[in-house]
DNA sequence: CGCCGAGTTGAACTGAATCAAGAAACGTGG
DNA sequence: CCACGTTTCTTGATTCAGTTCAACTCGGCG
């Protein structure tokens, strides 16, 4: 819970009073590996923030391949954003990796949080802001770079990634396979 | 004004009266076309809303090529999203073109009506969670989509643009060049 | 021990880029 | 309103990044 709590007070600086205001309604709850914190087809109704453990979350495409559409690490929060606000079906998978412990906020707690704590809705507006330049960082990125230049990337801001999950996930996060990947790889050993 | 008033309400239903109250701030400005609303370096004070005309944003990659990130038609808000709500240098530039007539709203403008208006708060939310939502479409067709499909997909989608601007912006912003774009749409014609 | 998922590798193939040239449309000034 | 220069769009020839598919290795696990 104290992680939870400093996590909040990184994004926003608040008292300790506030802070623990603002967590209070969340719950924890524990997912084992290869567990689902959300299936394709249902409602996400709760927002994680992931205090140990990873996950992924994926979609399939129209031949029926899976795609990686985000990992989300430890100290931070999961959640399909688009069926959690828009109350609609998703249409992805969240799956844990490892065994995972999380503090779990549901679409109601959150509402109330919204009416009644109005730094919450601040810690909302800049959670949902700061979702929307990652997703906007890697949609340039698909736009403008190569696979290698990608693949860089990612090795650079996350390296840790590739020590804990396997390898064909981050090939289909890049938008490559992963035979692409494994060449990738070699070649830039040998630099 | 009443176009911006019904776009609104069509967002979100409200009586008259809330509606009228939540453009209030809105300033009428016009641009003519090749002007910009927003040129990269500057942080982005303004959200439009498009009464006539259409734009778009676009942005520089590592080779200096203009990437267009998004287009901004008729009856939509123009803004970018990133730079306004975290307050940075923006890395794009919004331009007119055609000529434009708009409503425009400052960011303390916002920031007001945010404050004394609980049903704008809620407007706010519903758009920036639309606007996280279709980038996370473009975002999983850049995915998983080959050329062909997205090119088809805009066609289908935005019929419109395809009449309004030059084939090279709308190349860039399906990250193809624009000879492939041309090829393409040779190729549709056939079948 | 044998199996199975994860990763690597090779060879052939393909979608899209590049580069360069030409045609068509556009708008600007005389 | 025409002439000229500038974009815009098309097209061809070539190249290249990344895919596909299949074979093979390796490490873990039942």
């Amino acid at each position: 819970m104290e992680q939870l709590i400093r996590y909040v007070q990184q994004v926003l600086p608040l008292s300790p009073a506030k802070a623990t205001a603002l967590v209070a309604r969340f719950k924890p709850v524990v997912f084992e590996k290869n567990s689902y914190l959300l299936q394709a087809g249902q409602i996400c109704n709760t927002y994680y923030f992931i205090e140990t453990g990873i996950l992924r979350a994926y979609a399939y495409d129209l031949e029926g391949n899976e795609v990686t559409t985000a990992f989300f690490s430890e100290n931070s929060f999961a959640s399909d954003l688009l069926s959690f606000f828009q109350r609609e079906p998703s249409r992805e998978y969240i799956q844990a990796l490892s065994d995972c412990r999380t503090w779990a906020l549901s679409y109601d707690d959150m509402q109330e949080n919204f009416h009644s704590l109005p730094e919450f809705r601040e810690f909302g507006r800049l959670k949902i802001v700061a979702s929307y330049g990652q997703l906007k960082g890697r949609m340039l990125s698909m736009l403008q770079e190569t696979a290698e230049e990608r693949y860089a990337g990612l090795l650079k801001n996350s390296p840790g990634l590739f020590r804990q999950v396997p390898l064909k996930y981050i090939a289909s996060y890049l938008g490559i396979t992963d035979s692409t990947l494994s060449r990738l790889r070699k070649a830039s050993v040998k630099k």
